[in-house]
DNA sequence: TAAACGTTTGACAGCGTTGTCAAACTCTGG
DNA sequence: CCAGAGTTTGACAACGCTGTCAAACGTTTA
């Protein structure tokens, strides 16, 4: 049994196979009557479109692509960062059928232009997402461009218009961290900055300075210490702040591993935590519902933004506008047991 | 600048397009030197073949698609078994320039045939890797290899002799766990068993009754408690345990989900793993080597599997032959604190 | 009533490969 | 030196769709 083509299909409706091409395609211009005639048809017959044909006449397929680098992927096995992406992309694809392409690529490596490039060429993905780090790349994002495939940045950065963005509230989510942990008693709130070259944590900072301000609390320099976003920075940061004359009572810190890791220094030091010390975090990653006590921590809508790229990229696809801007997709705090009154 | 395609490598290496598409195909009878030429032609225009028109013509594309479930993950937020998976398969995806298509299904849902089968017609795949548990099905396989797409099982499971799949030793190196807490000098050994429809977990219960038998330990039905692969089973499991008269000295449950209850269990019941109990665990999962004490478990090859099976997979879609049967991927055992002398 | 314009439809030429099949060439043995 | 077999090559038709452009059809306007 033959497959069914678009000709079947224009012969059993009585139209050319340009009109069913049209129907097929959501094109305007096809009187209501025949579009219901080769609905119909297609239907009765069960016509599936070749990909393979479309995206050779058309130049472009129906799968959107997902490039990524998992830094902290090198070090640990697994952040559940990528996993949460895909999970998000994956929906959205679902619902349209269409697929997901994965594709990590190490920004350190100096070809990760001519890869994605060639990626780009061999698949015609009808959408790429790009996500952070790699979004915050000018050099990255230019080469996608480049190609003409819609594009949609995963990433705080700022957007110069040609393409559409989702980002979360990093910096208004930790004032309102900041606050809380201020409206719990905290005089003296630490931070413990990571990495700062990916953007979204230094967006943090930010917000942690805003809640000081909002709260009325001063800034201290002494009661900020850098982290590299892992367990160990966190842990030293910790230690180095809590032995100070007046050690803070609250350390929020721009990621969850360091946040485990000073509530390993606290232990290690004999602090309890959170009756001397509160700590907050920021990621919500899978350890930090199963450490004891469970921190309070921030969780980014990871899933939800992959969602909204892969959606925009397939509406496009399917015909709609190109969306320009940036999308806000709220994060939520999520207080659990690491936090408390202030002591005293 | 147009695109560079086959006709113009075949005017600058003066053949025909058809010799071009043998040289690239590494397609036999081609003269070594007409070879030489076109491939200097293909370098010095910088070709590339497109995809797309591959794919129509040939009606096969240079992806390759990892179809999976994972149950685990409806429950727990991540695993970890789909991102060890795709790490592998992507690694020998690189080394080709193939592209991974990832497509989780619900086996649960009544359409999945109908989904696969769409899934490979749209996107022709040059192959497919199948995991488990959607490996053990056999309608599921069925399915695929109708469409006469090479496959791949990630499995333990029979093999029909049609496809090619790779596996783990669950049984042997299960065996081998029960000698070495054996060789500890327990006597009284418990096991835990998992899920039974999942066919590894079934195998490492064989195992743990071969490793007794080889030990010469009799085995006891009051020593195998069933879980259900989650947390709170092999909490529950190992507390009806340790609650008997004789008890045993050492838990092996069938995965580290239920090796994290069983320590959680003996922590409740205030006995001290490993002096007075040890515990074992399967599949290496992140939070083993997070949890005091940390867990003595059986690493699963999943990263080397999934690549073995995407290198199958690719070099047969580079005309290589077809390879039928069952490789075995060995596990390792690591051994962390979790297990020690039997006490007394 | 006809010109002018917008809407709907179809014919047909690509898109860039691979598959088929036959022609041309090369080598062997008698 | 030729028949016969194998090797190497090329012409050309698919593959199944979209893009282009022009024709046919409707509707409005003067």
């Amino acid at each position: 049994m033959p497959k069914t083509t678009i000709f079947d299909v224009a012969k059993h409706a009585g139209v050319s196979i340009k009109t069913v091409s049209r129907v097929v395609n959501r094109e305007p211009n096809v009187r209501a009557s025949t579009r219901e005639r080769v609905e119909k048809a297609i239907a009765e017959l069960g016509y599936r479109p070749d990909q393979s044909a479309r995206n050779l006449a058309s130049r472009r397929s129906h799968l959107i692509g997902l490039v990524y680098d998992d830094p902290a992927a090198y070090e640990l096995p697994s952040s559940g960062y990528i996993i949460n992406m895909q999970q998000g992309a994956l929906e959205a694809c679902r619902t349209v059928r269409s697929e997901l392409l994965i594709h990590p690529c190490n920004f350190r490596k100096k070809d990760v232009v001519a890869q994605l490039t060639s990626l780009i060429e061999q698949t015609r993905p009808a959408g790429i997402i790009v996500a952070a780090p790699l979004s915050n790349m000018p050099k990255i994002v230019r080469a996608i461009e480049s190609t003409g495939t819609p594009c949609v940045r995963m990433s705080p950065g700022k957007n110069n218009g040609k393409h559409f963005s989702v980002a979360t509230n990093d910096r208004e989510i930790c004032a309102e961290m900041t606050r809380y942990l201020a409206s719990l008693g905290h005089k003296r709130i630490a931070f413990v900055t990571g990495d700062p070259e990916h953007k979204a944590v230094a967006n943090r900072f930010k917000g942690y300075e805003d809640g000081l301000r909002e709260s009325g609390l001063k800034f201290s320099q002494q009661l900020v210490a850098s982290g590299d976003n892992s367990i160990g920075s966190g842990e030293a940061a910790a230690k180095k702040m809590l032995k100070l004359k007046r050690p803070p009572t609250a350390i929020f810190a721009a990621n969850d591993d360091m946040a485990v890791g000073v509530v390993r220094a606290a232990d290690r030091l004999g602090i309890d935590v959170p009756a001397q010390l509160s700590v907050a975090g920021f990621d919500d990653i899978v350890l930090a519902q199963q450490i004891y006590p469970a921190l309070t921590t921030i969780e980014q809508p990871l899933e939800a933004m992959a969602r909204r790229a892969a959606e925009v990229l397939l509406e496009q696809n399917r015909g709609g506008d190109a969306l320009h801007g940036m999308e806000i997709v709220p994060a939520t705090i999520k207080i659990r047991e690491s936090t408390g009154p202030a002591p005293d």
